[in-house]
RNA sequence: GCGCCCGUAGCUCAGCCGGAUAGAGCAACGGAUUUCUAAUCCGUCGGUCGGGUGUUCGAGUCACCCCGGGCGCGCCA
């Protein structure tokens, strides 16, 4: 169903060709209450134009502007502003419709693309750690709102399962390794035995040697060691699963970097017999010397010793997701020190003719209290595992102090959605360029911009269900008397309007905005306005404002992968 | 040296293509509750948007220059 900005959008359009203006303007909506519900700033943009007055521009768009059937007579304010008020009628039959509207007022995308989204990509034989979390939520929400929007979407895990590292876990595998260790935490002691090697290499000159040794062995198919590498990569995606399945992500395909391996010959290969890459100091490299900012940067595609790195690893994977996948658009999803090597990566893809629409989706970092990288006291790498099982205890806590009633089986279930959530939320609701600092008291805190707080407006409106104990018949028609209830059918008949402008720019915290202001306005509403104990004919306009918040917040907070328990 | 990102209230953060008097939350203070989950709501206090110059009817937003912080820059990924 169509969106008010939408309806709007286009009167505006019509209203400027009928009074033979060139289209201009935007329609948005209204900054303050005061303004009514939309405005539009395009008399301004006209008067700018055309050398205008912007007001007497605005008077000739009102005089053509017909929206009488929805809206109350158009105003002009301000510099020029036009205002836009919606009979009240209008979002009432709006706001019935959405109940109708599977998709919440959320229309799919004219043009469906086939999307490749690179997101996450731990690296085998080290635990997942805090880290992780962005990429791996934020490319995990980027998805789940693509699919909704219609797009066709292939989650790739673009695992690091391919590197010089493995030249010291073999060495490690054959000369440290303890099984039985291995049986109780596999990744603990595959990084053991990886430091172990380490250090013995540092000290060491020959063991650096073998540890070099046992990676060319490898990387020449050698089959002890490459049955070595194929077990550390079982035991690895054994644990990210364990993380993935907590965390509720999945994947359709994970092609490691390893995956590439037969094809970076060929890349190579290819880029030199076309010209666009050259053997400079005994590397082939690919220059961009007519791009002032990349004059000095080469990309390196093939080490002098002939090894391949992971520029060449991207180039093969750019191919592969072009020409096997068939992608329309390909977003990775990684961490703002990677911008310089994808610039570089999508300028090469740019070079050899691909024309698909590539984006780096970057994102800043977890820091800790003391505004550094998020560390523990001892300096280490904060592990996922224990981040989230923190956040289950702490959510835990939480429900046992405030629901004690709740059963034993329940609590914990609850507290998973809470603590997760808490989570996950406390990350997407912020910008994702920003740096965030990491405090369980703010996302775990009930009130304010956190998970908790959208959960407990849902469950607040399932407990008004469980009591009014009867199913819910949708209303046919809503009345509309409260301010409350104008505000909140309002912004119902928003959520069309805002999940389709997250992806502008990757911005699921516009969404995470959004559902906030819902849920403060559902609160708003709940405390001015009884349900179950008001007549007819609120009492059934009210539940239909109910039952949409919530069918909202439940399907806007999964739209972030994040779940909403009945009871809390 | 070159490049990228960030700098907004005491704290944590919004503010997409430049648009009306810069917004939330937390903290502080003052109210509302024998409740459909107060796990909430309403109000008050709080800002030279790092600094400067420019572009224009209009700049937190765009351009340039500084300052401060983070990160990246030929053989790690």
């Amino acid at each position: 169903m169509e969106t008010f900005q939408a309806l709007l959008t286009q009167k505006l359009a019509e209203a400027l060709t009928a009074a033979d203006l060139p289209q201009a303007g935007a329609v948005t909506p209204a900054t303050d209450a005061r303004f009514g519900d939309y405005q539009t700033n395009a008399a301004l943009v006209l008067a700018k134009q055309l050398g205008q007055d912007p007001r007497a521009l605005a008077q000739k768009i009102v005089d053509h502007l017909a929206v009488s059937e929805w809206c109350d007579p158009p105003t002009i304010a301000g510099a020029g502003f036009i205002n836009l008020t919606l009979r009240t009628a209008t979002i009432a039959a709006q706001t019935a419709g959405l109940l109708r509207d599977e998709g919440l007022g959320v229309e799919k995308a004219a043009t469906p693309k086939r999307i490749v989204i690179d997101f996450g990509s731990p690296n085998v034989a080290k635990p997942m750690h805090v880290g992780h979390i962005r990429s791996t939520v934020l490319g995990d929400a980027l998805a789940r709102i693509a699919s909704f929007l219609g797009h066709d979407v292939i989650r790739d895990n673009h695992i690091g399962d391919w590197g010089t590292q493995f030249g010291m876990v073999i060495y490690g595998w054959k000369n440290l390794l303890d099984r039985a260790a291995l049986e109780r935490d596999p990744i603990a002691e595959l990084v053991r035995i990886y430091k172990g090697a380490n250090d013995r290499a540092t000290a060491d000159s020959a063991v650096r040697e073998a540890c070099r040794e046992e990676l060319v062995k490898l990387q020449a198919g050698d089959a002890e060691n490459f049955a070595i590498w194929t077990e550390c990569v079982a035991l690895s995606l054994r644990e990210f699963e364990v993380a993935y399945k907590i965390l509720d992500i999945h994947y359709d395909i994970q092609r490691g970097e390893s995956f590439y391996n037969d094809r970076l010959a060929g890349v190579v290969e290819r880029l030199l017999k076309s010209g666009l890459a050259e053997i400079s100091e005994g590397a082939v490299c690919v220059f961009f010397r007519d791009i002032p900012e990349l004059a000095d940067k080469p990309c390196i595609i093939r080490k002098s010793d002939g090894g391949y790195n992971y520029a060449t690893t991207d180039i093969a994977t750019v191919d592969y997701r072009i020409n096997d996948l068939k992608a329309d658009t390909v977003w990775i999803v990684t961490g703002a020190p990677q911008q310089l090597h994808f610039r570089q990566i999508f300028e090469i893809a740019w070079r050899e003719g691909y024309r698909a629409d590539f984006r780096h989706i970057t994102h800043g970092s977890i820091l800790g209290d003391d505004r550094k990288l998020m560390k523990t006291r001892s300096g280490e790498n904060v592990a996922l595992r224990d981040v989230l099982e923190e956040a289950i205890g702490r959510a835990r806590k939480i429900v046992d102090e405030k629901n004690p009633d709740l059963p034993e089986a329940e609590r914990q279930a609850v507290a998973k959605i809470i603590g997760i959530g808490a989570v996950k939320y406390a990350d997407l609701s912020q910008y994702r360029m920003t740096d965030y600092i990491f405090s369980w008291d703010r996302m775990l805190s009930f009130q304010g911009n956190t998970a908790p707080y959208l959960q407990n407006a849902y469950v607040r409106i399932r407990s008004i269900f469980r009591k009014a104990g009867e199913e819910f018949v949708p209303a046919k028609e809503l009345v509309l008397v409260a301010p409350e209830e104008r505000n909140l059918a309002t912004r119902l008949c928003q959520f069309g309007e805002i999940v389709p402008t997250v992806l502008n720019d990757f911005r699921p915290n516009v969404l995470a905005n959004y559902l906030f202001e819902l849920a403060n306005s559902f609160h708003a509403f709940y405390e001015a306005c009884p349900v179950l104990k008001s007549t007819e004919p609120a009492r059934s306009s009210r539940l239909a404002l109910c039952e949409l918040t919530a069918r909202i917040l439940h399907r806007g907070l999964d739209l972030l992968g994040i779940a909403v328990p009945e009871k809390m």
